[in-house]
DNA sequence: CTACAATCAGTATTTGTTCGCTCATAGAGT
DNA sequence: ACTCTATGAGCGAACAAATACTGATTGTAG
């Protein structure tokens, strides 16, 4: 099971670099090169750790930093030119978990990056005990596991990665069509209709996928 | 430590005849006849309350109280010779605390100053133990959490953000009927009823979402 | 042919609105 | 201070409207 680091840096150069040698740790990463790009981006992803540099065309990481920590989480490292920067930066106590400073050896961006997951899996004893595989599309709950379509699981993953959150039709919809293509929200429905046989099924209970009326749908985690 | 309320009125009999009556419960008060004269004094001076005429000579009330809160969350309470007038008023969004209808009854000037302060003193030490979340719809409030509606989580986010400031019905359905559809006030207290039962269950107490008679409803923080 | 996506129409459910009544409030008159 | 009256507010229940679910059906790509 492999983690997966954010790379948030406007350096396309430098981005690679960090995505190259994290790889070569086994880790999956994402690039993002335009500071407008974070926030939608997490609300169907979530990664393990996100990398944040602070200078970004868009909305800055100070901003990112704060927009993140209002609903997530997830550990985040900011990525600052200056060591001045940093100490301004602790200041404003934004919530992150790690600084590094450029230029960094990249000894040491996984060595930060490693300490954090170790840190987090020690602290959580592995709450969530349903897991999403994207590269089977498959769901996993406690000994069983079912297959989702390729549609079904593109409808669950904003879902399951943001547990609680409520999404409209619209926006699913949105993440599932990138061509802005209109379709009837029953079709949405009857989607929900199809995963929620097969969860249902997988977590032998009820209501793992809640409606909101006149909302939207939301995941909660099952019992467990 | 005696509160200091500041008085203008251009009616000098009336200015004093509000003085008298503060006086005997122990307020220090302090009369300005002239709107060109509050801002200046305000330079030098910071009242625990303002009682704030709408017509007066030199600059109105309204627009005293828009350039106060420039600087200034001192209470204002406008006080305005027509009931029609402070509909009006609160179309405007003044960021007044309340409102008084001339004539009123010396006792209700004094319950009302009495109200604000008393609110202000047990809200100022501790900061917003009650949040609104918007991607889950929820109200969490220490330890415990409820779910509204979409109807009641949209009346409810302008009374939550704006606490202490009164809603007419009016204003109300104006924010959430965008298409200006006009319903019966009894709609409103109807959702306002299922409002506070969630609420009071919530926060344990009564009186979250308090009426104004007359006017309207207002939100004020429970205690922590 | 099969598997899956999309749609539709009928039904079920949830929520929003109104009604009619009672109670509360504020001001006026005695 | 006391009632009286007009108006505003609270509330339960009936009603209307909006929204969601379902199963059947059609369309489509491999």
């Amino acid at each position: 099971m492999s983690e997966q680091i954010l790379i948030v840096e406007d350096e396309v150069k430098l981005a690679n670099l960090m995505s190259d040698f994290l790889s070569s740790h086994h880790f999956v990463t994402h690039q993002i090169h335009h500071g407008n790009e974070v926030l939608p981006w997490l609300e169907i992803n979530r990664p393990s750790v996100i990398l944040l540099d602070i200078m970004l065309p868009g909305q800055s990481g100070i901003e990112l930093c704060k927009a993140i920590r209002q609903f997530s989480n997830v550990p985040i490292i900011m990525v600052s030119a200056k060591v001045e920067e940093i100490d301004r930066l602790l200041g404003l106590e934004l919530g992150a978990d790690d600084y590094i400073c450029k230029p960094f050896s990249y000894a040491e961006l996984v060595a930060r990056v490693k300490a954090i997951l170790r840190r987090l899996n020690s602290a959580e004893p592995k709450a969530t005990v349903m897991q999403l595989d994207e590269s089977t599309y498959t769901v996993k709950f406690k000994t069983s596991c079912i297959e989702l379509t390729n549609f079904e699981f593109q409808l669950f993953k904003p879902l399951f990665n943001n547990p609680n959150r409520i999404y409209s039709r619209d926006s699913l919809m949105d993440t599932m069509y990138a061509d802005q293509r209109i379709v009837s929200h029953r079709t949405i429905d009857s989607h929900i209709k199809k995963l929620r046989k097969k969860l249902d099924e997988l977590t032998q209970t009820d209501s793992v996928i809640q409606s909101v009326y006149g909302v939207g749908y939301r995941f909660v985690h099952p019992q467990g």
